[in-house]
Parts: structure tokens; C-alpha cells; sequence
DNA sequence: TGAATTTAGTTCTTATTCGAACTACTATAG
DNA sequence: CTATAGTAGTTCGAATAAGAACTAAATTCA
């Protein structure tokens, strides 16, 4: 059996080390009652003043058509609102109520204390350096896919 | 505005990473005319004699319930068969068909070669690097993870 | 100005995704 | 040997998830 390539085990590193943090970071997520994607668009807008869909969908990268169906239940659950955005009448502007204004209140903080248990016994160095690695690679796969999608264009 | 904690950062960095990886992947991927999921069973059953449900879930990540679907689909295309599991009348053994085999040569090793292509340009020594941090950070959250389940437990 | 193009969100379809309840079968304890 | 507990898969319900088609509004540009 020949050698696996490096490249091989980083990836599968990467991808279990992900879902280690997901699974992990679950569990206190659900237990606020909200669904992961939900508890993303909370903890985006706390401390806005609001932003559209496409703002919202940029930062949780969550796709437009799944963002619909997210704010709706968010709205149902009275968290947020679409408001009129001034000057484009295309967009909304996504903003807290003051029920999720509260709820961001009640659970981000506690999240992030959550969280950070897991990192305790890591070095600060130690996840710089880590951060650092996990930039470099991100450039080189964003990199990779703007050269793999302008192959397609050409075609 | 206070400093962002080191830990933050290496989160979210972790998160972008692995969603760049997907987005690059998904490309190749889908081009096989297969999903995501279907891809992983079909490359995990490739070069082996089958495996039951359960230990096709614990390699591909993908819960049971989830796998029914995509095994169900894989079936309705010819790729996998349930076969009889000799000893346990509980459990099937899930093959590659002959149909499956062939797609299994025909995308698997091509995939492979396309992700490397990803990585031609980081360093063996920087990949070996990162790939040691992740899975110390992975050890971390999985430690955390069992504290967590625990404490739930107790209650 | 007015046609063509782009952009913002929604809707639709198909496929996951998880958890929980359920069925059938197996293993274990007494 | 039998009541109980555990395991393997399926089914179900609610929520994502991506992409494509669609509507409405804004922008470009001839």
C-alpha cells in the first residue's frame, strides 16, 4: 500500500475537527431553543442596526433562498423584523425586535463563555499559529476555485 | 472595544476553511452526478466487501436516519444493493453493484487528483503542521464534548 | 428616454439533516 | 426459559441546504 498523500490526511483533519466543533457547540445552541442557523442570525444582528438579506446571507453564509425561510421563522417567533429599506425598495432591512434584542442578550454572552471551555488548555501561541495555517490554506482552496470556476466560464 | 479573544478568531477561521474545502469539492463533485452525501457512500464502499448501516454512518459522519435516504437513493440508481447479513437478521450489508463499482473507478481516483490540485502549493511541512493542530483542537472538543454530555447526564 | 441587464428576495424542487418514536430482532439477567 | 434491556434500521416531522426559475425594482447604456 502506498503512502497517503499529506494533503489527504490534512483534509481529513480538517473536516472531523469541524464537526468535533459543531457537535460540540450544538449542544449548548439547542438548548437555547433556537436552531444552529437561527442562533447564527441572532448573534449577527445583536448590536446592529440591522442589514439586508444579502449583509445577512455574506456573513452566516447562509444561501438566499434558505435565509427566506430562516427570517420567516424568525419572525414568526417574533425575534426579528423586515423592515423598509430607505432609497431601494428591493430590499428589506432585518433588524432585532426588542424580544431578540433580549434573546441575543440572554444567549450569546453565555455562548461564548461556552465555548471558550474548550479552549482553555490550548496556548495562545499554539492557536495563533494554528489560525494562521488554516488562512493560508483557505486562500489557496478560494484561490484554487476562482481558477476551477473561470475554467468553466471559458467553456 | 475590547480585544477579540484568541480563540474567536481561530473559530471562525476554522469554519471558513472548511466551508472553502466544501465549496472547491462540491464543484467536482457534483459534476459526477452525484450529491455530496451519495459521493462519501459510494467512495467509503469502494475497494471493500460491504459494510452494515452502522458502520457505513460512522465513517461517512452521516447519522442513520440520514443514511436510509441516501442509501435508498443510491439503490433507485443502481449503484448499491442491500444484501442479506449472515448472523444478525437486523442488519443488512450495504455493496457496491457492479454498476456501482464502475462509477466508484470511474470518479473516485479523478477527485482526488482534483483536490490536490488545491494543495500543490503549501508546503509538506506546513500541511503536517496544521494537520497536528487540528487534531490537538479536535482532542480539546472532544474532551469538552464528553464533560458536557456527562454533566447532562448527572441531571 | 427606453431597452437590456443586473440585483434583491421569494418560491419551488430535490436531497439532506437531526432527533424521536417505532419495529424487529438479539442479548442478557435472573 | 422468559422478562428486560439493548441494537439495527426505518419512519416521521421540522428545518436546512443548494440551485433554478420567477417577480419586482434599479441600473446601465445606447
Amino acid at each position: 500500500m502506498p503512502d497517503k498523500p499529506p494533503f489527504l490526511s490534512l483534509i481529513r483533519e480538517l473536516v472531523r475537527c469541524y464537526q468535533a466543533f459543531e457537535r460540540y457547540s450544538v449542544i449548548d445552541v439547542r438548548a437555547s431553543g433556537l436552531t444552529p442557523p437561527q442562533f447564527d442570525v441572532i448573534a449577527t444582528l445583536g448590536n446592529t442596526t440591522g442589514m439586508t438579506f444579502r449583509e445577512l446571507g455574506d456573513k452566516t453564509l447562509i444561501t438566499k433562498g434558505t435565509l427566506t425561510g430562516v427570517v420567516d421563522r424568525l419572525v414568526d417567533k417574533g425575534l426579528v423584523r423586515r423592515d423598509e429599506f430607505p432609497g431601494d425598495a428591493r430590499c428589506f432591512k432585518v433588524v432585532l425586535t426588542p424580544t431578540g434584542e433580549q434573546e441575543f442578550r440572554r444567549v450569546f454572552q453565555p455562548h461564548l463563555d461556552y465555548l471558550s471551555q474548550a479552549f482553555q488548555r490550548l496556548p495562545a501561541q499554539h492557536m495563533a499559529e494554528l489560525t494562521d495555517g488554516l488562512i493560508r490554506l483557505r486562500r489557496e482552496l478560494e484561490v484554487s476555485k476562482q481558477e476551477k470556476t473561470k475554467q468553466k466560464e471559458a467553456a
